[in-house]
DNA sequence: GCGATCCACCTAAAGGCTTTAGGTGAATAT
DNA sequence: ATATTCACCTAAAGCCTTTAGGTGGATCGC
């Protein structure tokens, strides 16, 4: 009954673990220590610091999360394609709040263009592809899914929306029924606007 | 010349100046006390504690900003407004990036109820008054709105878009020419999917 | 005036987290 | 057998938070 030796991987998904369960803030050195019935010191053999710990983190929820969508986006496309997608960043962070956060943690640039990022990127073109934009409005589009995705799950799993009807549920149908439409009627460019009065 | 005396305001603001300058998240008691030239332990007759001051930074960081978006949307409607209260959230996110994650710290129910919070909402349902949406259907635009702004702002500042062409600045008119559209045309739900297959 | 109060800030101290330095014992390699 | 390695340990320093208990100066009431 030897228990298994401690490795970066191991401690990196208890890690995780820790981070879902008190949030990924709170996860310290010690306490992942503690959880191992171990002195803090001894993890430094397996880690870099308490900065690299939550980097590890943040890396594996990136693979997680792009293994996630990489299996929800395969045979689908176009509406299809797009609502699989948005759930599983939104079920994600639900069921794993603590890694979803980790995912949006700040990497430098060397470490972001190693990590899962770019695949995250890449299935959102891929996505895209079920609808008729061309460069340079698909880039465009990929960020606006990407603000979205973000920016809806973050408020939602922040509580934002909670103080008000009508459920969220609802919502979130409705705002991927409003991108669907949005992508399949890409607007063209606007005026540019002649600095602050009305165009002539 | 005697140094005007601690209070919690100035500590606040203080706390929001040290924000922009390392991040919300260094922001310590103790480097507060540094900067006023006082020990840490000073500060806890005007603050209850470190969760306290960051407590009232949000808060600050959330009526600053409504502060703004409240003059930005004064006297404009439809297109116009909405690029105005958009382009306040960034800004401001430009400007203060430690007070604008300062404003997303997430805050109990009731603190959040009183603060600028419940502001903001109607901001945006204001603007929302340009454009021909009834109930439910205003809130979920709402939600949208709220979601592309926030993410869109907070992946930027983020760095999430750095390592792609083409400029932000393009990307960020295109999504305002996107969501103006998309708010002027509106779509009606869609069909409930029967689970999985093709709609009959 | 003068003692009572108050106020703003201080020292002391305990407790937590991080990180480095320098072991120790057991297993493995030579 | 001896050397090396591995996984973990103790010690200690440094920094942050927070509570308890002053201290000196300013203000108030008699």
């Amino acid at each position: 009954m030897e228990r298994p030796t401690l490795n970066a991987r191991r401690l990196t998904e208890a890690g995780a673990e820790l981070a879902d369960e008190v949030g990924f803030e709170q996860v310290t050195v010690s306490e992942l220590a503690r959880r191992f019935d171990v002195k803090a010191a001894s993890l430094y053999s397996h880690v870099r610091n308490s900065e690299d710990l939550k980097v590890r983190i943040a890396l594996l929820a990136l693979e997680e999360l792009a293994d996630r969508a990489s299996d929800a986006v395969a045979g689908r496309s176009g509406k299809d394609a797009l609502t699989a997608l948005a759930n599983v960043y939104r079920d994600y962070a639900r069921e794993h709040p603590g890694r979803y956060t980790a995912a949006r943690y700040r990497l430098d640039p060397e470490t972001a263009a190693n990590s899962a990022g770019p695949r995250h990127a890449r299935m959102t073109r891929a996505v895209l592809r079920g609808y008729d934009l061309d460069e340079p409005d698909r880039t465009h589009a990929v960020r606006l899914l990407g603000s979205v995705f973000h920016g809806y799950v973050s408020l939602e799993s922040g509580g934002g929306f909670d103080h008000s009807a009508p459920d969220t549920e609802q919502t979130w149908t409705r705002t991927l029924d409003a991108l669907d439409a949005l992508l399949r009627h890409w607007p063209a460019p606007s005026a540019p606007p002649t600095d602050q009065g009305p165009t002539p």
